[in-house]
DNA sequence: TATTTAGTTCATAATTTGCAGAACTAAAGA
DNA sequence: TCTTTAGTTCTGCAAATTATGAACTAAATA
């Protein structure tokens, strides 16, 4: 048996999906591998069905693989006596990893400081547009966790 | 004359800020111009400016700038009597463009949608976080303006 | 001890990307 | 009309990125 079953909409969802995130900066191989584990049935996939579902070769599989654990984008389980893993995405960790991102984009707005802090005083309101976006990356970062909670107000109603 | 002059703090702030928004998807030349632009003194430059000064060749700095305005990172200005273009980034647009990010995030969470709908029911706990994904982007998207708002309130005092 | 399993690593091979250089163009000026 | 200016477009190439297949490995099983 090769791999899992698809339909053909969960084949045309993986490639879209695929496609996506090769925009948004992933490789490939990566990007069908974390599209797959959203798509597919089974939330949790071996190796094996992984690299035999999507066509591509073990040595591209385990490499996408190990990025994606190594960027905490899936993580694994086993079971006993079992020594396959079971790959599956880490999407239940979302609040996690939008945090990461913002987290991200303050290292950028340290940039920011470091290009704000050798501009000549006289563009005032080119300086003022930087010092927004500074501080409101910052602004962003503190308040994530009460946009989490007036969201989850505005969700039990 | 050979572009325009940059002391060394802002030549590595132009490669520092280069390498950031490589990371964010963006092209090497591209990126070197729109960090130049947010460090040099002068906030409008022209086109052989940009070249000499990058030290890159014309076609690269021809194809950076016209994906840059095709982007909306930057704009140009003209001068009377003046055939060339001054170029300068749009970051006094900072809101608009966090607008359009979020925008395209919404544009996924449309394919998370079609993801959910063709799930199986019986992966619940994967399922609700696919649907919170959803449900917080756009969430966010909606808040944005009242977010701003909350944030100018606070920057006042 | 031999074999199978679940991957990993290595040496290329195949694309893809991004850039340079040169030729080109359209408008303006001399 | 010739030249200059302000770019654009068109190959061609070098480097970087990705993928492949085959050989390898370490643990478990027979």
């Amino acid at each position: 048996m090769e791999g899992i079953k698809l339909t053909d909409l969960q084949k045309t969802l993986v490639e879209k999906l695929g496609v996506v995130f090769e925009h948004a900066g992933s490789q490939p191989a990566p990007s069908r591998v974390l599209s797959l584990l959203l798509v597919a049935d089974n939330t949790e996939l071996t190796f094996d069905e992984i690299w035999q579902t999507l066509k591509i070769s073990k040595s591209a599989a385990s490499n996408a693989i190990n990025l994606l654990l190594t960027t905490n984008k899936i993580e694994y389980i086993t079971r006993t006596g079992n020594r396959k893993r079971y790959f599956r995405s880490r999407i239940t960790s979302w609040r996690e990893e939008m945090r990461n991102s913002l987290h991200g984009l303050l290292h950028v707005s340290k940039l920011y400081q470091e290009v704000l802090d050798q501009r000549p005083k006289s563009t005032k309101e080119f300086n003022a547009s930087l010092k927004d976006v500074i501080e409101f990356t910052e602004f962003l970062h503190q308040e994530l966790d009460s946009i989490f909670l007036k969201w989850e107000l505005r969700k039990k109603k």
